[in-house]
DNA sequence: GCTTGTACCTCTAGTTACTTGAGGTTTTAT
DNA sequence: ATAAAACCTCAAGTAACTAGAGGTACAAGC
């Protein structure tokens, strides 16, 4: 029986977020001592942990979700949670695009300042002018 | 003179965002028609566009205000303004490492995974175990 | 000059995934 | 028995908007 601090340290998931988690239904209501404070088991720390692998890696909420009803069915979870998994993938494929372009672009704007020029500023005629940028963005 | 409809056609900005910018002082309070609609001057088209294309480069609100206010003073931003550039494009470049390290961790979950095998998922064990992963994130 | 349709107005609440703080109670250790 | 640490609830705050309800103003055509 875990006090809601021993299981925080355990998984290493904050206290006001385990709170959350149980409030928006993602976590169980865990037992009471008569004092009225959080006790939990095993499959809880196991469930925690679940989810804060997957928060690391990137997974929404929803995804979560949807993950843990999945594996809670047990008939062949595989190719949902693998749908997911991918979905995932792809967005995340996608946002390192955007970044590298953003990165790109930003190399180049700084790369022209010259700071101590006085009056005129690359970095901030070429965020005031679109028509500056190599890429889109 | 123009309706926030065609400065919002303008910039590419839509028109509820607008509203937001103004509200937080980051778009000054534009004049108003006797029916009391806004009317805007070319000055708001200029300095919504260097907001969007800001935002557009992932730049915060808060930079871009002050970047804003480093503008409007005029007496050598550039030192400023480059530091938050080039901050910027640190946390970019971070942002990138990371989400390069959680595609190489999709991918190898998601390779593993054979849809139709039944019980096993190797994608929800792998999210459950983080020890099953080969590098840190 | 009147009517109609589009564009505009304010205000409230919702989104995501939490974090922070106030004010009070329980547990644990001495 | 006491005191410190950990816990409790509830409300509000964060970033950067978005959405919806219910009502008013403007521009064009007749």
């Amino acid at each position: 029986m875990l006090s809601i601090g021993a299981l925080s340290r355990q998984t290493n998931v904050k206290i006001p977020t385990i709170r959350y988690y149980e409030e928006i239904g993602l976590m169980d209501l865990p037992g009471r001592t008569t004092g009225g404070q959080r006790r939990y088991v095993q499959s809880d720390v196991d469930r925690l942990g679940f989810i804060r692998h997957a928060r690391d890696l990137g997974l929404s909420i929803a995804a979560i979700s949807d993950l843990l009803r999945l594996s809670a069915n047990g008939d062949n979870p595989c190719a949902d949670a693998d749908r997911i998994a991918k979905e995932h993938l792809t967005e995340v494929k996608e946002k390192i695009k955007h970044l590298r372009r953003l990165e790109k672009e930003l190399k180049r704007i700084v790369s022209h300042c010259h700071a101590g020029t006085v009056g005129e500023c690359y970095v901030i005629e070429s965020l005031g002018n679109h028509g500056l940028c190599v890429e889109d963005h």
